[in-house]
DNA sequence: GTGTTTAACGAAAACGGTTTCGTGTTAATA
DNA sequence: TATTAACACGAAACCGTTTTCGTTAAACAC
């Protein structure tokens, strides 16, 4: 086993100073052609690395960035999480991930052990029992504190911090209207709980939509979960409580489901059923019949989640400014629905 | 803004020294009771958290575990990093996360990256180009270092260090087996070159299953894609040019995607094909049949591999024994075979 | 009164770098 | 010859902790 080498060991072995042997590596005009050379030499020989703990203490810059999300299975984060990576990598930064797993006290505990100094800057997005408490206290901190924060998808606006969302009432009300041009007329629609902030926009888009067609809003046609957990029984009996022609639904997971229920019924899809979800994932695309979904661009999301934070830790200047990019969600026309 | 506080802004707020304020906060004996109460209370006031690069530096120890893997979209490895954090964050560590994205030099920046000092050891599944290589001296370097290294799931020989696999070559015979059981005789397989240890231990199974029963090998029943990348074309032609009642597939895209093109040609899914995967993840659990696989059982893995990791890093001897756990899979049966 | 113990605290080194500010030597200039 | 500038390097502070080893003064024993 052969320890790291550090500063102190070159200069001893070279019999001259730990300055001198810094400076050398960093090819100063201080130091003489011969002596660089040297020291050069040597290092690159015993393959020495600077340490980077000891940089992060005299920088007080670790060139990490913290990423708080509520869940690492669901497609969606995972394509951000991509995004951060390659945006974060590129420019040097390692990507330190923590899950909160829907789970408030867990949020609150990892920002505590990451704000310590561990990272420049956290990306999160809101686990739903601190949407369901509207407890931020914990992001108020650090912001306070000076380190960055940058919030996408599920966020709050009573922080004052940069902020990334897609526009999910668009996303609802492009993905009702679809429907309704096709010419449905019963569009359901599952989603969850409102303290969810991203399925309360997308109810809101889908009633839009209704509304700008003439059509009425029929509660009964709306079933909200708890949360975004599969409940299979819940769905099958809301299929059983309706007439519908179209469901819209806020994920991949539920709408997938949906389309199984339906086709036990013997229904067919698109004629008899059509269905669109959220989140362009491998589920949409490789289910039979191949799902029409809401796209949101994760990996984007997560590329300028990170542009923003990063371009906030290097950035001399104290400003106060922020800002909100709000995406614009495609639809991705698949075999659940007519195109 | 309110920056953090350290002991020396406490140590110059009470006139006492900087080694009785850390002395006091560890509530050291050395320390009179009044002076511990007075310190203590003053850090919980302005709330003083202990600067975790300083600890670092000075423990050489960062509390940090770097994973470094292929992809995160994959099921499979998602599942593996949720086990990770949750065994890391109980014993209060933090999970760097890297991808390699399939590639050898983005694996090497990677781990020359951590390696210096940002994290207590790696955890980590070679990128296919490391294996198509064979160029394991990033690896070999950061073991002579005396970082402890963890292998799971696409793992070597040729590195000594801590591994956790799965029986592969049990879950392709377990798969197989089960295939011939339900009376299928002319089973295909689709999987990649054998450079991807799991491909080549999953197909030395099926072999293993067919010749036990008396059944002939048929390499034109085997497709080899060069990588784990849809290839759908391929697929699609390889069903053309084949005889066949039964797929094994080395992952659950290839799967899900061969019973989509059954379906296609009119076949019913037992009765005329049956198809089993690799990877319990979403998509089989809701493809529409729902899909047969071989669960790996990713979360565990993630688990044992922290435990391992946390245990090297932890234990003062410095020994050179290594071990290599080998998890059972199980065949998850649902609707693409009979039951 | 002298010597020893003990309690309570501080100085300083250490972790591994970076960086500012000397300082001694040599060469160029007045 | 005296002054000055350039060159090449080292000492030391600093980042925020921890920890060892004094040191001081009071308390105690004899």
């Amino acid at each position: 086993m052969k320890a790291k080498i550090t500063l102190k060991d070159i200069a001893r072995e070279l019999e001259v100073s730990i300055s001198t042997v810094s400076k050398a590596l960093k090819n100063s005009e201080e130091i003489s052609r011969d002596t660089k050379e040297k020291v050069q030499a040597f290092a690159r020989l015993y393959n020495y690395k600077p340490n980077n703990i000891a940089i992060s203490l005299k920088n007080k810059r670790t060139k990490n960035i913290g990423v708080v999300i509520p869940d690492i299975v669901h497609h969606f984060f995972t394509t951000v999480i991509r995004g951060i990576e390659k945006y974060a990598n590129a420019k040097g930064y390692n990507v330190i991930v923590c899950l909160s797993e829907e789970s408030f006290d867990k949020e609150v505990i990892n920002m505590e052990m990451l704000a310590n100094g561990s990272i420049d800057g956290f990306i999160m997005s809101l686990s739903s029992e601190t949407q369901a408490k509207k407890d931020y206290n914990h992001l108020k901190e650090v912001t306070e504190q000076g380190i960055p924060v940058v919030l996408f998808d599920r966020i709050t606006h009573e922080v004052d911090c940069d902020k990334v969302i897609i526009d999910d009432k668009l996303g609802g009300y492009l993905a009702t209207k679809n429907l309704i041009e096709q010419g449905k007329r019963k569009i359901a629609l599952i989603t969850t709980d409102d303290y969810l902030s991203v399925s309360k926009a997308r109810g809101e888009g889908y009633r839009k939509a209704l509304v700008d067609s003439g059509l009425n809003i029929e509660e009964s046609r709306i079933l909200k979960l708890p949360t975004m957990e599969m409940d299979e029984e819940r769905i099958r009996d809301f299929f059983e409580s309706i007439e519908f022609d179209a469901v819209l639904c806020v994920n991949e997971i539920f709408a997938v489901f949906s389309m199984r229920v339906a086709l036990e019924k013997g229904l067919k899809i698109p004629e008899d059923v059509a269905v669109i979800g959220f989140t362009n994932g491998l589920l949409s695309k490789y289910a039979n019949p191949s799902l029409t979904v809401v796209a949101q661009h994760g990996e984007k999301m997560g590329e300028i989640s990170a542009q923003m934070l990063i371009d906030k830790v290097e950035s001399e200047k104290e400003e106060e400014t922020f800002q909100t990019k709000i995406l614009e969600p495609t639809l991705v026309v698949r075999d659940s629905t007519f195109n």
